[in-house]
DNA sequence: AGAAAGCGATGAATTTTTTGCATCGCTTTG
DNA sequence: CAAAGCGATGCAAAAAATTCATCGCTTTCT
């Protein structure tokens, strides 16, 4: 929407730390850009950046001021995709940012079921742990966030919540496959793969190992859930996921529950950013995962 | 600020119904305005205006983006006074939409109080009764709404309550100002002078009255409390108010509570629209209001 | 019934605003 | 100590918004 341009350049330079660089990036003369932005700051009646030799920087009245422009475009999103359904168009767009254990099953099919019903919507998935999805949606960059574990902030609002235990996954023939449910002891004993130290499932590994004396050392630790999984299959030990992010029939895999005993189960948190309307579109999405989730497995 | 002049010719279109009269309003010919607004309805996606014979009138789509607009204007004035608050210079404004009982002594006094200390801040104050002050913070025109009982809405958000009972307001030389306490069916017998049936008093009355087969019948009915003061000391007759609109020293003029047998106490609500956040001045006036009252004599 | 007045829309001309170019003074960097 | 990069600014060119003069239409007054 042109009448919020100017917000747009001041965020292009807000991100480019230099007038010049954002000028070129968004194509004009660093000239016209001074000048809108001088041009503002008077009719704002403040100064929107700092002056530093070698470029700008956004001032504590700028950081307000560009939060404010991210809130307006949000807003009109919501009013667009609102209007759009007046007309009975459905359209919209549905940015979510989630832990990487929804990305081989839960999210594809979930996004996929809603895109039969409406195919107009337009879907953005980033993958965040568990810190930066609640930035995420503080700067409006998503509308919503699935997350395992989140750390509590100010600005989430818990849409719908679900445990999750904590399982183990390994090659069919493993050993410790025969059990039901396996003890956190003889995972430690085992040689394992962990993920690294931000992700929810091993917060939740390092507290009960902690408890009883005990330190998670994997072999291969990894940022990726994806390696894990693959990666049982080449060597004799285990790993851990979430079971949202397995499934019974992957071949050659299997996934048992660690004790709950030893483990109590994670949460597994759909929010959003608090106090805000969210846009048709994801108010809808939002509603179906709450929904799917309920009647989730527990597993 | 001028990136949303278009929204600001909307607004005038719509309040005008007509495109060539708002044009006059804002200082503009017709055709420039027909223009902007065709211009802003393709950029938009939707029209924005139904066009009748004899003017225009907002669609559905248009009454949604009117609403945008006021939300937007009004965190845009917050940024703006955050950013005074920062700069330390401490100005901004405070709308506030209040029953009549606020306007004689607890309005003046709490606004020269908070304008002694910021003097930069200005004020208005409208006068709404309890259905319209709920409307009023819907629609972004005050920030701020101080009713005796109002008709709890969705958008409203309590900062602050306090009951209030209802007195008996007469001439000091009234045979009834000698008790200390006044009995309902004592004022019923007696000629009085009532609020009209849509003020919170009134309500009371009228419904402490059925529950003893009673009913109201005033002599004089008027949407004045100023009225009703005054008029007591005209004629050898009663008639009623909340405390907060009463000053114990008022010439000639006494007053006593209902009997808490035949009454219960009304609140009177401090409340913003829900889910606002209000501009900096309008959060610390309503927090010098919300502290005021807490120390209220409850009278 | 017919004329007048009011409405929104539009083409062409004009005014206003925005942008680009060239260049300044300044600071950092190699 | 020169080169490169930064934001700011005067002036000319380009783009956008506004006005003026109309059109076609509907309602209202005579």
């Amino acid at each position: 929407m042109r009448h919020l341009y100017t917000f747009k350049l001041i965020e292009a330079v807000a991100r480019a730390g230099s007038m010049r660089k954002a000028a070129e990036d968004m194509n004009l003369t660093g000239s016209a850009l001074t000048r809108r932005i001088q041009r503002f700051e008077q009719e704002f009646g403040a100064k929107v950046f700092e002056r530093l030799p070698g470029g700008v920087r956004l001032n504590p009245a700028g950081e307000l001021l560009l939060h404010h422009y991210r809130a307006t475009l949000s807003d009109l999103a919501r009013v667009q995709g609102q209007v759009a359904d007046l007309a009975g168009v459905r359209r919209g767009h549905v940015s979510i940012a989630c832990s990487q254990g929804m990305l081989p099953y839960f999210l594809p099919e979930q996004i996929a079921r809603y895109r039969t019903e409406h195919p107009g919507v337009t879907f953005s998935v980033n993958v965040r742990d568990r810190t930066e999805a609640e930035q995420e949606l503080a700067s409006y960059a998503s509308d919503l966030a699935l997350v395992f574990e989140p750390v509590y902030l100010v600005d989430f609002e818990v849409i719908h919540v679900i445990p999750q235990e904590v399982h183990v996954v390994m090659a069919a023939d493993h050993p410790l496959a025969k059990k039901k449910e396996i003890r956190l002891r003889d995972c430690l004993d085992t040689p394992h793969v962990a993920p690294s130290a931000q992700y929810g499932v091993r917060y939740l590994l390092d507290f009960a190992a902690r408890r009883s004396s005990r330190r998670v050392s994997p072999v291969v630790e990894t940022e990726s859930f994806e390696l894990i999984r693959h990666y049982v299959l080449h060597e004799k030990l285990i790993g851990f996921q979430i079971p949202i992010g397995l499934k019974s029939s992957e071949a050659g895999i299997v996934h048992r529950p660690v004790s709950s005993r030893d483990l109590s189960p994670g949460s597994l948190i759909l929010g959003q950013m608090r106090g805000r309307t969210l846009p048709v579109a994801s108010a809808r999405f939002a509603m179906q995962l709450a929904n799917t989730l309920k009647d989730y497995p527990a597993a």
